[in-house]
DNA sequence: GTAGCACCTGGAGTATACTCCAAGTCAAGA
DNA sequence: TCTTGACTTGGAGTATACTCCAGGTGCTAC
């Protein structure tokens, strides 16, 4: 698969795919004969994978490291694990945040449906 | 309340309080005769929905411009219930992500407790 | 064999959201 | 009165995550 077929499959332009790769967010992709990339089954798990944990906000370097325990083999196995926790941890963090920011949203949106959103209201509630 | 005494009820340093006035995510805080902030409840609760909306991943442009259509008064009431139902869908989107993360996470930590991150795992699941 | 196209690399540029800093003001205490 | 310390402004600097670009290579079709 090439970077042109990779870009369309996953929704990330061919430079990111490239800066994935160059900053080590995915492990080095196959090349062929002419130093093209040839995205092979693990390389497109790589990037699904990163695709998934970057749109929940996961920082690249928690994910660089990641790959760099990954690529140590399995002396690193307790290690991959307690990185994931932490990331788990901080993703449930967030969602907390999120639903709280969610209700507040919903509850706005409440007043101005129930067209209590008067001067009266918006001074109280902003 | 001061600038100082407003950084440490809310957890936002000076500097991005003064940041957040600058670029109009709150309203201009009362000032003084020697022209230094005295925030009032108003701004305090600006402040806190702000650093709600934030925290929650709300783009500051979103927020900037929920801002000037308040304070542009009730014809705007319309215009303002429209972002916010807006920053709600996204707000939603991105939380259905996070979800699908936090669930490959928790299969993927699994994986790691079964003792089950062999290298045939590994592979077929990097 | 040469035009066209997709690809390559290394490095520079951009967007977002802060964060820091220099130079100056002001009020209170020694 | 002078120092200290918190505050002011405008502007520059930083971190993160891309995004773009120049200059070059190599296959394919004419």
């Amino acid at each position: 698969m090439t970077i042109a077929e990779a870009s369309r499959q996953y929704g990330l332009s061919a430079d990111t795919l490239r800066y994935y790769e160059r900053i080590g967010l995915i492990p080095p992709v196959p090349r062929n004969k002419s130093g093209i990339r040839d995205y092979d089954q693990a390389s497109c798990q790589w990037i699904e994978l990163m695709k998934c944990m970057r749109a929940a906000g996961v920082q690249i370097e928690a994910l660089v490291e990641y790959v760099q325990l990954f690529r140590q083999g399995d002396a690193t196995i307790e290690a991959r694990k307690a990185l994931l926790l932490e990331q788990r941890d901080l993703l449930l963090a967030r969602m907390e945040e999120m639903q709280q920011s969610l209700d507040r949203l919903n509850y706005k949106i409440q007043l101005y449906e129930d067209g209590k959103m008067t001067r009266a209201a918006l001074d109280r509630d902003l």
